[in-house]
RNA sequence: CGGGACGUGGCGCAGCCUGGUAGCGCACUCGCUUUGGGAGCGAGGGGCCGCCGGUUCGAAUCCGGCCGUCCCGACCA
């Protein structure tokens, strides 16, 4: 296959546009793969329509080895389903009405449609099963960014399993988790699977794939090991021990008039920040007042306390501080505070200085178990000099794009859908089901983040668009523009998909568009080589440069 | 939703402070020269200056409102 560039739409720029930050985005844009329509929303050009669609076939194969069945659901659908499973007030969906007034939504997953017409599977005999589309979401997104990264219409892989049991599921998981492992491998992208939050999709149990990139929303953190990955937000680690103080048999009153932090207590204290608590007053959704207790030198980790107080949180309001606690923000603490307190686990042993409740003053020697009753939860931020909970190992942290994400949704669907199926013994029973995305505008972005140079995209050889790309540096010579053709030609029939740059430009340009559109091979056919009947092949990933006889090139380039 | 910045030809920008009807580089078209890493000369084409309103003899420029885009935060698969 050739195409001539002389005739295709492939507008690169010299420059990046202002407002691009992300490697991948600058370029993408520059090399003519994608353009900006509105804030998240894309169109891929021809070029970034090639790259696309081969991560999209690799994905498909994939997911069909694994027993996936490809299949198309709507875009449009009627808010009833949403609205069983209690998913239509999500502030991202996009709605939407007709003509009549009825009321539908944009879906930003299906896992409603699919589960819809799963009410058809109505026998143990009929599971398992995978079911899997391509298509379009849309998720009204608070802040679209980075080109690709974060976008507000994306198309999607989304896969669904349904199983009879939990056993079932498992194998379901798993052979999801081994198709994304061996879709990321073949698409030459780095990933970590990691432990993740489960956030608006519901469910036990999930992971994330996360990228290790320059630009991305997520904060990776691995061990130097090798033993230990996960989401900042899930991630546990171990801190450094506090410089412990001398233990004291009561809580002692100490007067900090107009202390109001963690740092500005432990300086004037003159002890180890690690020694003091933070109290983070916080209002559940039914509005009660709990007590989030850390240690001086830590941050909260939001999602944490999301999950050990199983509802979602605002940060208690002036008010509502003084109310609960008698005292105002910087001088809270847990002794003598009636209401839950959910302490980090740093607190469990030792002492600590925390506020008295009483404006102005601080505990020093407050203990848990005996001076308050938390419950004790990890929610920690981890943090820089952290150590790993497994080996002891060093942490380093990475910005990191999402580029899957596997859930085990278990009932969550099936149930306020009425999916359900009749078992060995008759009885009926809700479908168990999984869910497994992964975005192919994503996995483009990422490999573009992990595999670029100043001058441009240095593609994997299974997601570029184009295996090898021929300049004509021709200058309008007929006779080199007809052996660049013969040597496309010769490519082409060993299967190769050529970009055969034919077009009247200047020799730096269409160097400088090589680089920048980033084939793994580039072949000159020009006149230093034509007297010996030659061209010179340069690997993009190395730089190297190899003069090959031009009838030899193909085999070359097939065979490396 | 909070904070900040920006909106002038396809892209990157100047002009705005101090009002007088729009300019530069790249790209584009034509001609000649040139050609292994973004050429040179000459001649051209292209702009509702984000939108609406106000001030003024006159608004890209001053004032008000709105919209859009980007960045940081909040939020979020």
């Amino acid at each position: 296959m050739i195409h001539r560039a002389s005739q295709l739409f492939l507008p690169t720029l010299r420059e990046a546009p202002a407002d691009a930050e992300a490697a991948s985005h600058k370029l993408l844009v520059r090399g003519g793969f994608i353009r900006q329509v509105t804030a998240g929303v894309w169109s891929f050009l021809p070029l970034g329509w090639r790259v696309h669609q081969k991560c999209v076939q690799i994905v498909r194969e994939e997911i069909d080895a694994i027993g996936g069945q490809e299949m198309l659901m709507p875009v449009l659908t009627p808010i009833e389903l949403w609205q069983h499973t209690q998913r239509d007030h999500i502030p991202e969906l996009f709605r939407l009405k007709d003509r009549n007034g009825r009321d539908y939504v944009l879906p930003m997953t299906h896992e409603e449609t699919v589960t819809f017409h799963a009410r058809e599977l109505q026998s143990y005999r009929q599971l398992p099963q995978i079911l899997y589309h391509f298509s379009i979401k849309e998720r009204d997104e608070p802040r679209p960014r980075g080109g690709l990264l974060r976008l507000r219409e994306f198309i999607m892989k989304d896969s669904y399993s349904f199983d009879r049991d939990e056993e079932g599921l498992a194998k379901s998981f798993e052979l999801h988790r081994g198709a994304y492992e061996r879709i990321y491998e073949r698409s030459g992208i780095e990933v970590f699977c990691v432990e993740a939050e489960s956030g608006m999709m519901g469910g036990s149990e999930s992971f994330d794939f996360l990228a290790p990139t320059g630009s991305g929303e997520n904060t990776l953190v691995t061990c130097e090991n090798g033993d230990f990955a996960a989401d900042l937000e899930v991630a546990r680690s171990v801190p450094r021990a506090p410089r412990s103080l001398a233990r004291l048999k009561a809580p002692a009153k100490i007067e900090t008039p107009d202390i109001k932090t963690c740092e500005a207590l432990a300086e004037s204290l003159g002890i180890d920040l690690a020694a003091t608590s933070k109290a983070m007053p916080v209002t559940k959704q039914d509005g009660t007042v709990v007590l989030a207790l850390l240690r001086g030198d830590d941050r909260l980790e939001e999602s944490k306390l999301v999950t050990a107080l199983g509802s979602d949180f605002r940060p208690a309001t002036d008010e509502e501080i003084l109310a609960a606690f008698g005292a105002e923000g910087g001088s809270l603490g847990p002794v003598g505070f009636v209401g839950e307190i959910v302490a980090d686990e740093t607190l469990r042993d030792g002492q600590f200085v925390a506020g008295a409740n009483k404006t102005g003053f601080h505990l020093r020697g407050v203990e848990a178990g005996r001076d308050f009753e938390p419950r004790f939860a990890d929610i920690r931020q981890p943090k820089e000099g952290d150590t790993c909970p497994h080996c002891g190992g060093a942490l380093s942290f990475q910005t990191a794009i999402e580029l899957g994400h596997i859930f085990k949704l278990g009932t969550r669907y099936s149930e306020p859908l009425g999916t359900r199926f009749l078992d060995e013994n008759g009885e009926e029973r809700p479908v168990i089901m999984g869910s497994y995305g992964i975005g192919p505008a994503r996995m483009m972005a990422a490999a573009v983040e992990q595999h670029h140079d100043e001058n441009g995209i240095v593609w994997p050889a299974a997601i570029a668009p184009y295996d090898v790309q021929v300049l004509a540096l021709a200058g309008g010579d007929a006779e080199i523009l007809a052996l660049a053709d013969e040597v496309a030609e010769t490519l082409s029939a060993e299967g190769l998909e050529v970009l055969l740059d034919d077009r009247d430009l200047r020799h730096g340009e269409k160097f400088a568009d090589a680089d920048l559109i980033g084939c793994p091979f580039r072949i000159v056919v020009g006149k230093k080589s034509l007297a010996d009947g030659a061209v010179d092949l340069r690997v993009r990933a190395t730089g190297e440069d190899e003069r090959i006889e031009r009838l030899e090139v193909a085999k070359r380039v097939v065979g490396s």
